[in-house]
DNA sequence: GAAAGTCACCGTCAGGCCCT
DNA sequence: AGGGCCTGACGGTGACTTTC
């Protein structure tokens, strides 16, 4: 019996909805695409072409499952497809259920979970090296997402990770790694919610607007008409960086009411709270991209685990085929 | 319609890993 | 060694569905 190890642990969000696997099934997935790489040499076999049933458009591949549906999956790492008998061997795709896993649950158990879990690299790591190897996989960028680095072409001009406000009522952006001070040009009311204006917006229509540093040393874009609003009302307000296209908050920012911060340790306090506060924006962040990296895992093995499925199905298919065809010669 | 259940998402904390 | 990053765990919240 192996090691459980939970690919999807965090019982709050994933488990309800995904499927854990066993350790073998993501160390079976990840050296299958290592193997199926290495054997990239491998030739196609193209008058079986009309039995392969996975057919890549662009980076997606049509999947037809075992109950007959087909599916278009993205993201697949996707081997080579290679004839049954050239196939050294058959990767078996194990899939755990949680109620499986839920009996032993005790403290000790959760206790090596955690330790598997905590040696476990980070998903980037692992899509990266993935799609190093292949080319099928997406890659995770390293900084940021197409669309934001469409944004900044000015060498004057960043794109702010967040903008937030700090304890003192200052607000600041985080750009290339650094806080700078921000401008708040003007402030107006809308529907309730006090909205922060920026400066004229050279693109209006596409809703960017540009956030002049304080210092004037920075400018940045505000994407897609993104306004930082104020969120929530009392003591310590909130703010969120809204895009009026989505509607969604992209980030929330909690910040002390500048007329409670009068601290009589003041600078030092402040500057401990000002610490703190960049970092937990920027875990907060680091955060939110975490799990955005983690949906993409467990997107890319079940996709993977679909592609595998029907490889192995097809595979059966082949090697029946031509049993048939050896018991025939054989008579 | 209210209560309960489910799901997805979030922020925070803790701890391991990696780089300098 | 220390700082920053990454990620599992935890608890909270809102939207939606199911049950009564």
């Amino acid at each position: 019996m192996p090691s459980t190890h939970t690919v999807i642990s965090d019982e709050s969000d994933y488990v309800k909805t995904s499927v854990t696997m066993d350790s073998s099934v993501s160390s079976q997935l990840e050296s299958s695409l290592n193997d199926s790489v290495t054997d990239g040499e491998t030739n196609q076999s193209p008058a079986d072409s009309s039995q392969v049933l996975l057919q890549t458009e662009a980076e997606a591949a049509v999947v037809q499952l075992s109950d007959g549906q087909t599916t278009s999956v993205a993201g697949v790492i996707q081997a080579p497809q290679t004839s049954v008998i050239q196939s050294p061997q058959v990767q078996t795709v194990q899939i755990v259920t949680v109620a499986e896993l839920g009996d032993g649950g005790s403290v000790g158990d959760t206790q090596k979970r955690r330790e598997l879990l905590s040696r476990r690299p980070s998903y980037r790591k692992i899509l990266n090296e993935l799609s190093s190897d292949s080319p099928s996989v997406p890659k995770i960028d390293e900084e940021k997402g197409e669309d934001e680095a469409a944004v900044s072409s000015s060498s004057t001009e960043s794109v702010p990770n967040s903008i937030y406000q700090t304890s003192s009522g200052q607000y600041i952006a985080i750009a290339q790694g650094r806080a700078i001070p921000l401008t708040t040009p003007a402030v107006e009311t809308l529907q309730g919610t006090q909205t922060l204006t920026v400066t004229g917006s050279p693109t209006p229509q596409t809703g960017a607007a540009v956030l002049q540093a304080a210092d004037s040393s920075h400018q940045f874009f505000l994407q897609g008409g993104q306004v930082l609003i104020q969120a929530a009302t009392g003591d310590i307000p909130a703010y969120q960086l809204r895009s009026p296209n989505s509607g969604l908050a992209q980030s929330i920012v909690m910040a002390a009411s500048p007329s409670s911060m009068q601290s009589p340790s003041s600078q030092h306090a402040e500057e401990i709270t000002r610490k703190r506060e960049v970092r937990l924006m920027k875990n907060r962040e680091a955060a939110r991209e975490c799990r955005r990296k983690k949906k993409e895992y467990v997107k890319c093995l079940e996709n993977r685990v679909a592609v595998l499925e029907n490889q192995n199905k097809t595979l059966i298919e082949e090697l029946k085929a031509l049993k048939d065809i050896y018991c025939h010669k054989a008579e």
